[in-house]
DNA sequence: TCCTAAATAGTTGTACTACAACTTTATGAG
DNA sequence: CTCATAAAGTTGTAGTACAACTATTTAGGA
């Protein structure tokens, strides 16, 4: 059941309807739709212009506050937390590194260089749950910002999950757009960060003089716990600034 | 008020009954009380448990599942999220290193080289939001694990902040603890990360033979917006483990 | 026996009401 | 004008009721 916000909510991400006012509540933060530390509207306003009950709006502004999004001070109201634009690229919220490219401002651009179906090594079957000899899709990508380098990307994909149909759509656009259409977006991914420096990871024309990356590995998961894909991707340091905000 | 929980809540971190409830959810989750990818108890059985009301609880469960750390269902339960033992080193909970150390079982350390009262640079007066002719406590650390070096830490206090008998503490114990001793302890923090190599960074007689290390430059706030301290804590690559989780 | 479908019980999600606890603003005395 | 007090406004907690969804049990038919 959806329903009418009276705010014209996008129905594209359902879930429940403390969710969907969740979502939309940060699409209307990271608007800008308030400054950083002014007061938003009191629960039982938000309650009215959503239409839905006051617990719902407050497992919304609760879920804000434990991202971080908004403070809520006990007796007065919730408040915009100070932190310029720079939530925008907080690195838990990272998925799509194009899609955050573009909402920083800037032209996002991707330069496939290798996709291939192969067996995988055995970091990769680890990752992925799978046996040696099962296939894999790797692809191997940079990124770009105003068109310059800012990360390579290594990444592996458990085949079996995917319909061919949407493997040419993974190639050429979008990873996380191209698994959202077929229901098969992960949920939750699993990283680790590491310095490297290294001669073997940048490549093409415009490979950076740098040969400093922070690595981020990953691993996506479905909703039900398995594997999805994993990946490396280098970023080019001094070329993406990551952002950690925390909270008590 | 604080309340009886029946499961002997260590008070030390009042705030909201929900936080407190979340707080030692969180506890009994990170204590292994249960498996990964078990079902906790319910939220009715839960508010009997604490004796509060399901409301609470509820309040308590979402923000635990914003972090990531529990799976809720709706008509079925809520469920310890499957990541083995990597959100002990989740790096949005990174607050004091040292508690995190112990915490994975091993034997923290700390080896002082420096600590002075100085002017700012201009870094540190912008992040500390202070002039250049302000006062800030300068102190440069070694941080081990089972007496092996895992990060070093250069960290500039507002003095201004911080009476005179809580210096010595800082310098010679835990920070975090100092500071939550007089009320003045952070609530938010801004990071920065970068890869970094250089021959600057380490010291001593244990300095790591890699030059790599992870930069992470924070400015920690306190509930005010107020900065109370700012530094760079540079981790030996390989030696420290950082895990990101993320949920949709 | 086996399989399917329906009924049932159990759990989370939402709504509504009421009041407590806290903060901010307004009020009034001096 | 200052300060204490009152009042109004906001979030926090409690309780109840029911909706929506899930998992289990039961009943029935092949």
């Amino acid at each position: 059941m959806s329903i009418d916000f009276g705010k014209n909510i996008s129905k594209s991400s359902a879930g429940s309807l403390g969710d969907q006012v969740r979502d939309h509540l940060r699409k209307r933060i990271l608007n800008h739709e308030w400054d950083a530390g002014a007061k938003i509207p009191g629960e039982f306003e938000l309650a009215a212009q959503y239409k839905v009950a006051r617990v719902t709006i407050r497992t919304a502004l609760r879920s804000l506050e434990t991202q971080g999004l908004i403070d809520i001070r006990h007796g007065s109201g919730a408040y915009i937390a100070d932190f310029g634009d720079s939530v925008r690229a907080g690195l838990q919220e990272l998925r799509s590194i194009t899609q955050t490219i573009r909402e920083m401002g800037h032209k996002a651009g991707m330069i496939t260089r290798l996709s291939e179906v192969r067996n995988p090594n055995s970091r990769e079957a680890t990752d992925l749950q799978i046996d040696n000899d099962n296939e894999v899709l790797h692809i191997e990508r940079a990124i770009t910002a105003d068109d310059e380098v800012v990360a390579f990307s290594y990444d592996t994909f458990n085949i079996a999950e995917i319909p061919k149909s949407v493997i040419k759509k993974i190639t050429t656009g979008s990873v996380f757009a191209a698994l959202e259409s077929i229901q098969k977006h992960p949920v939750r991914a699993r990283a680790e960060l590491h310095a490297i420096s290294s001669k073997e990871i940048g490549w093409g024309r415009s490979k950076p003089k740098s040969e400093l990356y922070l690595q981020l590995h990953q691993v996506h998961y479905l909703r039900d716990g398995k594997p999805i894909f994993t990946g490396d991707t280098y970023f080019v340091e001094g070329k993406f600034q990551f952002i950690i905000h925390r909270t008590v």
